[in-house]
DNA sequence: CACTTATCGTACTGTCCAGTACGGTACAGT
DNA sequence: ACTGTACCGTACTGGACAGTACGATAAGTG
């Protein structure tokens, strides 16, 4: 392979990425890509065999970069209450990033054809994500900090608490929240997710 | 208006519908409609003007069905506990039906081109579920049965909690959970809505 | 320099589909 | 029966686009 091949190919790449996640995936023709990055449309198929070829290799660039977001500061001497706040935060920010939404439509309008896609989207994205909090609320259980009969089940409560309907809304179309708005939310996530709203009569 | 005019219109609606839902939007040609139900492209453009138009009134009849499905028992005698989980699991049993799934597919898949299209569907889906939630537990906090500040920031915590990680899986195609699993998730849920998880130390 | 191979540019094929045109036909009301 | 209008069937237009073909050219290697 030659040197300029590899550079070639992540350009397709990141121009490809522009283009399927400003106009989406079926909207975007291949000689809109070759136009815009220069080339030509048989070196592109030499390259990633069918359109879908490119889709996934685009795919799989984002859910890399995305995936290296979360980190658990376990270490850190914070509050429980403060850990989960930070990271419900950060998952938050990252869910309602343009980028997130452009992909997450994608393999919405993918999903009913394309199986394997999504199966590849989920394991390093959505779950990955999963394992990590399931993790970390397993090692606080054994802190006695909370009560966990079901991790997993748990996990799903907080990460759809700490949604609330913020994608959904995003996702269709909606404003961006601020920053201020999703720490605001995530703070009020988490105190619900921790002591609930019952009256204490 | 011919009284034969109504019948053919709703036949065409319901079967736009089918084959939207089954295949896509994008994905399924006015020819293909019009060689299940009969009748002449002519009269299909003559009704609804263009494909889009079409769409919109399928997305219309939808919405009219499911919005009536969620209605509170304010008047039963029954706990805020049980009519919450109830209710919560009326909502994911919904969400996580095949019609409400395809529909919001290609609400997704469209989203980027027509903002009119989310718009119509929010007012008459999501958002009309959102403001009976609330309402309720604005009733509850009256009662004195719940903390509530926000009632918008609570209600719409307690549909991304009650949702979970369910509604994102099945639309990207994962199976269905069975309605005893949804029964199990939202009485969980709601336990947590109500009492939170940090340990009473 | 010579030679191989990756890349380029352009043109082409086959297909699909939204929307239109138009002549013919069934069906209302009178 | 008469007449206008709603509907039918079929064929057509125009455009888009995935994937292919192929001769020309440039970039690497010996």
């Amino acid at each position: 392979m030659r040197p300029s091949t590899l550079k070639k190919q992540q350009k397709i790449i990141e121009v490809a990425t522009k283009l399927f996640f400003e106009q989406g995936y079926s909207e975007t023709s291949l000689d809109q890509i070759i136009e815009v990055c220069g080339g030509s449309k048989q070196t592109l198929y030499s390259y990633f065999g069918c359109k879908r070829g490119l889709l996934i290799q685009v795919i799989s660039c984002c859910t890399e970069e995305v995936g290296n977001v979360f980190q658990f500061d376990t270490d850190s001497d914070s509050s429980l209450s403060e850990q989960l706040t930070l990271f419900g935060y950060d998952y938050l920010r990252a869910l309602c990033s343009q980028p997130i939404i452009d992909m997450y439509r994608i393999i919405v309008a993918e999903a009913r054809r394309d199986k394997e896609l999504v199966e590849f989207f989920l394991s390093r994205g959505p779950h990955r994500f999963y394992n990590r909090l399931s993790e970390f609320l397993q090692s606080k259980a054994q802190q006695r900090k909370i009560v966990l009969e079901d991790p997993a089940l748990t996990s799903a409560q907080l990460m759809g608490l700490l949604r609330g309907n913020y994608f959904q809304d995003v996702v269709l179309g909606m404003d961006i929240p601020s920053d201020e708005e999703m720490m605001r939310y995530s703070v009020q996530a988490v105190r619900c997710f921790l002591q609930g709203y019952e009256t204490k009569a």
